[in-house]
DNA sequence: TTGTAGGCGTTATCAG
DNA sequence: CTGATAACGCCTACAA
């Protein structure tokens, strides 16, 4: 059973101070003897040390304790984040408080109040709106703050964002290529979202003069928005694209299962692009590109940024571009 | 800006203990004057309200905070888990710290010590082996624990679980009536892991007498270990089988992209049974069954464990069992 | 080397 | 109704 400082001291014989002096690394500024350091590590070593985290953070200021927030858990690309940044975070000493906002703002504002008001050191937050960006800059204060995924622009703290722009600028000319001369279209979700619109901006790029005519907008980024524009496709053009790109999985979910719907299968002639990478994309018989967005470089950036923050030195400030990379699945051909 | 206790108390000129008082909630039983209770509330509601809730931990000896283990996060089922049992939490004025082991028990003993550490109020763990959970189950000495995913037995505490061997039954009884004669195999995973032991377990059952030739086996659950078993599966055969049950989705994400690598295609007349559900099962032009797990109803039954634990009634203890639902995908005819 | 005292912000108790 | 005060456990000076 794990000791506190208390029960060692009576169990050597030592005085509480003594303890905790070499427990917190003071031994040599305070001249303990080496036996003395010696008897105290081996004891620890053999039973633990269990110190209160609680009444420490009290004193001290500080809780060793990061708080994450993003929309949605149960997104791979969020999930696959959380789990490196929280491992990242644990070889340093500090635990992630996970929240989830479901993309409401009002969710968001009480989960970033709550952590705050638990003292977290830090806060890594992926937020859902200009007003809400700006809205936890207020609150945090002096605490550390971390944005992550969307630029919304108008602030000064440190941001961790995927080239976007770059990353579907070299899926649409990869893309172009393979669907020849048929247009390629782009099922947008909610072109407010500044990753959203990074990406719709990239294939604008590239497509030159006026895409306009190819490209589906919806409200949100859901699987039903996707059903949604892959709907409107049909009613318009009463067959499927030749090519598209998807803003996001959950958009690609939804218009393949209204293909699916439409023709009882995929037509594996079809040209795939979407963002996010996941393994299950291999299922499709088609032709598909994906860009997977670097998660461990992102927890790394953040992770570091967060750091610089902590220690005082500057204030978190700057923006820092992950590339994307593109992953390229070859249309298996059905040969029965 | 928000402001503390004793601001609040020197702008009103009012006595910390009357502020805290009323806004403790004890105004009436300590009869604080109605207008003195107004002024309060008003200012409150203008400038807001920050405890410090390190104090009061320190105090109440309590954080109102829970952890929870989980393997992996980027696992759906586990990120979905995480992600309604954060939310039910926090209803509940909980914060979770999430944390993830890799299934890696020396991750996951340092891990429960962190969180004790913290003082959280009452941990959730998905454990990685019977030792792991024995170890767990002494460090956290008074405070509640609540077992998820996996019963390893030997334990008195609260358990969560899905009703892996019922729901492998269902499954099975359905995809042999679907797939005639033929054999239908079963690629198990870990089958120590006492999830994936219960869905063998349900599949014997319904198999009858002498299955053994029909199930695979690696030693864990990982994509590569789908992959392995696909690949004996040719050597000894030459050819795919009619139909397969996966023990879980990455077993399957590796099975089929090792009949990917051998036909160029996934043949769209095998028949794929699986546990867990995914949108993205929806990608295959095969007959699908997926076993979808109930998280909303895990979430539920893991928190009231967990709170009736809290609430210092009885230890928690007893074994929650949650039907699997049954998802069915027809397959798909390319009619090119 | 070791002991002691003050204070971190809260709650609970007791005395006005 | 209101004010004062003792813990909670840890850290840090400072004294011995």
């Amino acid at each position: 059973m794990v000791k506190t400082v208390e029960q060692i001291a009576t169990a050597l014989h030592l005085s509480i101070t003594t303890i905790r002096l070499v427990l917190n690394g003071k031994a040599e500024q305070y001249r303990i003897s080496a036996k003395t350091q010696e008897r105290i590590h081996n004891y620890v070593a053999e039973f633990g040390y269990k110190v209160n985290h609680t009444a420490r953070s009290l004193k001290l200021n500080k809780t060793d304790t990061l708080g994450l927030i993003v929309p949605r858990l149960s997104n791979l690309f969020f999930s696959t984040l959380a789990e490196k940044l929280e491992i990242r975070c644990r070889d340093a000493g500090y635990q992630l408080m996970i929240g989830c906002t479901y993309s409401d703002a009002r969710h968001e504002n009480k989960l970033v109040e709550a952590l705050l008001q638990r003292n977290v050191d830090g806060l890594f937050v992926v937020p859902s709106s200009l007003q809400s960006q700006n809205h936890h800059a207020k609150l945090v204060e002096r605490r550390p703050l971390v944005l992550l995924d969307r630029d919304f622009g108008e602030t000064g703290v440190a941001l961790v964002v995927s080239d976007n722009c770059q990353g579907a600028e070299q899926l649409t000319r990869v893309m172009m290529a393979a669907n020849g001369s048929a247009p390629l279209y782009f099922l947008a979700g909610d072109t407010e979202q500044p990753a959203i619109k990074m990406r719709l901006q990239g294939y604008r790029r590239v497509m030159g003069e006026n895409p306009g005519q190819w490209i589906l907008e919806a409200g949100h980024n859901r699987q039903e928005d996707g059903s949604l524009m892959m709907r409107q496709f049909f009613q318009r053009h009463h067959r499927a694209p030749q090519g598209f790109i998807a803003s996001s999985l959950p958009i690609l979910e939804g218009a393949l299962s209204v293909l699916r719907e439409q023709y009882g299968y995929i037509p594996a002639e079809i040209n795939i692009g979407t963002f996010d990478e996941h393994a299950m994309l291999g299922f499709l018989s088609n032709n598909v590109w994906s860009m997977r967005q670097n998660e461990d470089a992102w927890a790394e950036h953040a992770f570091t940024a967060m750091q610089t923050a902590l220690s005082g030195e500057a204030p978190p400030s700057g923006k820092v571009m992950i590339p994307m990379t593109m992953i390229h699945r070859q249309r298996a051909f059905a040969g029965e």
